[in-house]
DNA sequence: AGTTTCAGATGACGCTGTCATCTCTTGAGT
DNA sequence: ACTCAAGAGATGACAGCGTCATCTGAAACT
């Protein structure tokens, strides 16, 4: 039936789920090793047959997510009909949608733990160099990566103040996320005009 | 000599100065109310004689960064021979910097704590009002507001993809945080200029 | 002087991550 | 077919954590 391999495979990716799960549902702090476990039909001490550490497992889940936002960006630039600038907007809205509506997972993959400095941000390379390469048939070669750094960071302050409930603040006038993408887009879409 | 009120006051001081401290020199992890104790000469309990939690001491360095900052804005805001630009550059790069030195107060600053989500955000006030304020000067009040948060998020967003050391990625071919934010203010600037 | 108040100390509790150890099934080697 | 190493998972134990109830002693007030 199931071979060892396949059942401890099944187990490893049980524990991935029930970790997003509680993530997603709970925040970080539900996230403990008992309630992963039990919600993966272990106990506490099983995820360290599959993963170093807690952080280790937090940065799993991590990895996941970017690799699905990396699906889902390539497969956005293949998209035909799509105008550059709506494959951009597509793109960060994408991004910003996880902020919003898995807030403590987009917190998550954006959190480089003090152990491995670069173990998230690999995971986060195929999402960037496919958002590069659209952004470089908006502006060209050159200035593409000047102007995707620009793009991703705003978007991740935006998603950001979002999620801190800091964007509904009157002050700003009730602008939305999706103004600030657009607006900035277009600005960048008339510069390059313009060059 | 010392009144009662005031040793207790002391005592509040050094115990939230005992907090950024340790959140400075070892992340939020080292912050442990027995250490926040023991550094500020106290006992483990002392804290809850001054604060509801440890999530509401968190609050209050949160809180305390916040106020620095706007003084600095205000400082900035009112300093003559500074161009807008120019202010407007002084502030991002100010809050841009204290993700680059202080990297784990920058998180807390921009973390909504689940009990109180407004708490953080009304300390952050008086710094984003100020940084309106010269925003307008540069593009009018009509489209102040949405460049203000616009530009408020993308120097959040710099600043977290630059702690989490994604920047010096070569792909971004060397791109500096000075440089997205230059690039992003004179974006602005030219745009108003043609309106 | 007597009494209230309150900052701080102390002991205890449950929960957490982590590790050493044990059990038992699986799968390969003979 | 029998043996046996390997490894997935269970279990017990431990230190450290936040938190609370309780105690202590000195300052402030009447």
């Amino acid at each position: 039936m199931t071979s060892r391999a396949e059942s401890a495979a099944a187990t490893r990716r049980a524990l991935l789920d029930a970790a997003a799960e509680l993530l997603d549902s709970g925040g970080l702090d539900a996230v403990t090793l008992r309630a992963v476990g039990a919600r993966a039909g272990v106990t506490r001490g099983a995820p360290y047959r599959h993963f170093l550490d807690k952080e280790s497992l937090l940065i799993a889940v991590g990895t996941r997510a970017w690799d699905t936002l990396g699906d889902r960006m390539q497969a956005l630039r293949a998209e035909p009909g799509l105008s550059a600038a709506e494959k951009i907007r597509g793109g960060l809205i994408a991004l910003i949608d996880i902020g919003r509506f898995q807030p403590h997972l987009y917190k998550l993959m954006f959190s480089n733990p003090p152990g491995d400095p670069t173990a998230l941000a690999r995971a986060a390379q195929r999402s960037q160099t496919e958002f590069l390469a659209v952004v470089a048939d908006l502006v060209g070669e050159q200035d593409a990566r000047r102007y995707a750094a620009l793009l991703i960071s705003s978007a991740n302050g935006i998603a950001g103040l979002e999620a801190s409930g800091q964007l509904t603040d009157p002050k700003w006038g009730g602008v939305s996320a999706e103004d600030l993408t657009d607006t900035l887009v277009d600005m960048i879409a008339g510069k390059s005009r313009h060059a």
